[in-house]
DNA sequence: AAATAATACATCAAATAATGAGGTATTCAC
DNA sequence: GTGAATACCTCATTATTTGATGTATTATTT
């Protein structure tokens, strides 16, 4: 059902990749583990990337130019360390703004109590 | 790609569907042309329900017990008059909050310039 | 009067993406 | 040495949007 909203496939899908993209913008560089905890302390648990979104998520990302990585061998374990291109810099501008304007859109739909009825 | 949220499904989902309950709550009872010309004029053209997704939406509804209608002859032409069930103002309010809360944990995320960086 | 646009419904194949389940392996705590 | 946490990964299934396509009526323009 999802929607049908003029940025739909670039907004909603950016759900993810808009939070990815302000945290790697925000933090300079993380692995994916580190973000999915990050993301799961910041919204107390409400907000959970799964690992079966995210990592495919990261693969396309950087795939898309979006996202380079360097990997780091932590003891016998390697990291992948991943941070934001410059074309990444503009798309993370680019969905906080569609991210914004999305939210003031819909609350303006949702929202407003006042609108209509002339309450009696 | 999309998301991964608690309540991803029920959310996500349901921007189209609380755009559709919200309005038939406050307008009584629309039909499906109607509603996508309200939505088209409320959002200045940003939010376009789509005939395939709408429809199809509002059978669904309806095989769900959130909506009934009533079919209303203009002339030759049949309108269908949907209008929220009493499980329909439920799913409304349970909506609307999800949308709040979801809106709010986002925001959190996305828009917090303060958060980590000490300025310097 | 004829063409065009708007109204009003509908269906469906294709594309897209989230989920959930499954997998491997290392490190740490008890 | 067992279980939990860390850290990555893939893929079939499921769900949903999109875009195309279709039908038909009414209003508007030329």
């Amino acid at each position: 059902m999802y929607c049908c909203i003029m940025y739909s496939k670039e907004l909603l899908k950016g759900t993810l990749e808009v939070i990815v993209l302000k945290l790697l913008s925000e933090h300079g560089k993380m692995y994916g583990y580190e973000l999915s905890q990050k993301v799961k302390e910041e919204t107390e648990g409400k907000i959970h990337l799964k690992d079966g979104s995210l990592y495919p998520a990261l693969h396309k990302l950087t795939k898309d130019g979006i996202l380079t990585f360097e990997e780091v061998n932590i003891g016998k374990r390697v990291r992948k360390y991943y941070k934001l291109t410059a074309k990444g810099e503009e798309q993370k501008e680019t969905l906080l703004d569609e991210m914004r304007d999305f939210i003031k859109t819909i609350e303006k739909v949702i929202f407003s109590d006042l609108k209509t009825s002339p309450a009696i």
